[in-house]
DNA sequence: TGAAACCTTACGGAAAACCGTAATACTCTT
DNA sequence: AAGAGTATTACGGTTTTCCGTAAGGTTTCA
């Protein structure tokens, strides 16, 4: 089991709340701070000090206030832990839902585990723990199917061209009867909206809206 | 009428197409530019050389490329040129037809006529033109309702939280029950159904999927 | 060539959004 | 306190979205 875990969470509550299960779970050194460059400080002191971290838990977003930071946020962070202390273990820990997001943290930051903040959020992240110990990576099941096969995660100029019609305002129909007059295909309502439904999946959005508004954070349209 | 017209547009042959239509109108003096840094150094030359434009037709949407532009944008071009010369004219010429764009242009930068670019763009540009000659203010018809006094251009926080559960994902009737949970008035599918209906006539949206799309590019969420 | 896998399209039912109308409740003025 | 005006809610009907199923078509590969 990890024996010195650094906690980086800005709200305070939440922090207390990780603090107790790691307590109960026996850890007995844990360190905590509310910005991501204080974390970054820490485990780079305690790591020239030859009394390194075995573990970072930290959040995604922290609020932005007075203190300027090198790492405003907590996708920041652990790419710069990772690629400096390739040996840390990272969990994330975050009410963060988008598949998107967490695949990039898996695929490109290489963290360890990630754990959606939710009723069960304490208990996954025991779970979590007890994984990242055995030597796995652990992720929350709310996000389970960022990784699933079935859903390759390519998006191709046809669905672009869906979501850039859903958001310009046309219904499923228009965009079907636009296709059919470009000589589109697939030009269907049917196909429309089984690509539409693949998207929503891809995405873990819950209706049409909700995938247009991520897709626009995303910068894909 | 005008002597010295300035047409700033990207697209050679919307640009053509305007010059031609002032060369039928008697101007004489046209010059074209299909970037907004050169429109306004042409501007600021002929001014200190005291033979200054008397109106300007400019795009809102400039395609970037390589070169940098310390006005990126038409609207950054007009707020810019109607502030150093006010006495200056300025159509806007653009496919653009999202009423808060156009009411920004009008009361914050002071824009003299509308105009959008459509099957009748340049016979309402040609009524702009004399319009504005006669010291009036021009409105195309596609956005003639931005100013109608129906319609308050009010946004409130009660409109923000809507269009943001929206963007979440939750549908009209879980933003109704989480109201009448958390005492929001109105709570009530029908009310909501209501004020959506009316920010969607404010926007100019044609469904909720546009509406969020259109709050969004403007930052509202 | 034949079979499996996949893509496209069609269809039908349930849920949600859209739209007009009307009843009820609240606010403001006189 | 009465009436006007507005806000909120209710309701019904149409359209659109959502979702599962299935038929027809194409590609792939043995």
């Amino acid at each position: 089991m990890f024996k010195k875990v650094l906690i980086a969470e800005d709200m305070e509550d939440i922090n207390k709340g990780v603090f107790s299960l790691l307590t109960e779970l026996g850890v007995t050194q844990i360190d905590q701070v509310q910005y991501c460059d204080d974390a970054y400080l820490k485990i780079k002191r305690a790591d020239l000090d030859s009394v390194p971290f075995d573990l970072v838990i930290s959040d995604l977003s922290f609020i932005v206030d007075h203190r300027s930071q090198t790492y405003p946020s907590g996708q920041d962070l652990v790419a710069k832990l990772k690629t400096d202390f390739p040996n840390l273990k990272v969990i994330v820990y975050s009410v963060e839902d988008r598949l998107q997001a967490v695949r990039t943290l898996f695929n490109q930051h290489h963290i360890d585990a990630y754990v959606c903040k939710s009723r069960s959020g304490l208990k996954n992240l025991t779970q979590a723990i007890s994984e990242i110990a055995q030597g796995n990576k652990f992720l929350s099941p709310e996000v389970s199917n960022a990784f699933s096969t079935e859903n390759e995660l390519e998006i191709d100029d046809y669905d672009i061209s869906l979501l850039d019609h859903l958001s310009k305002g046309l219904s499923q129909d228009e965009i079907s009867a636009l296709y059919r007059k470009e000589n589109i295909s697939p030009a269907s309502l049917s196909s429309i909206e089984k690509r539409l439904n693949k998207l929503r999946i891809q995405f873990n959005a819950k209706n049409a809206i909700h995938l247009v508004a991520i897709v626009k954070d995303l910068g894909l349209i």
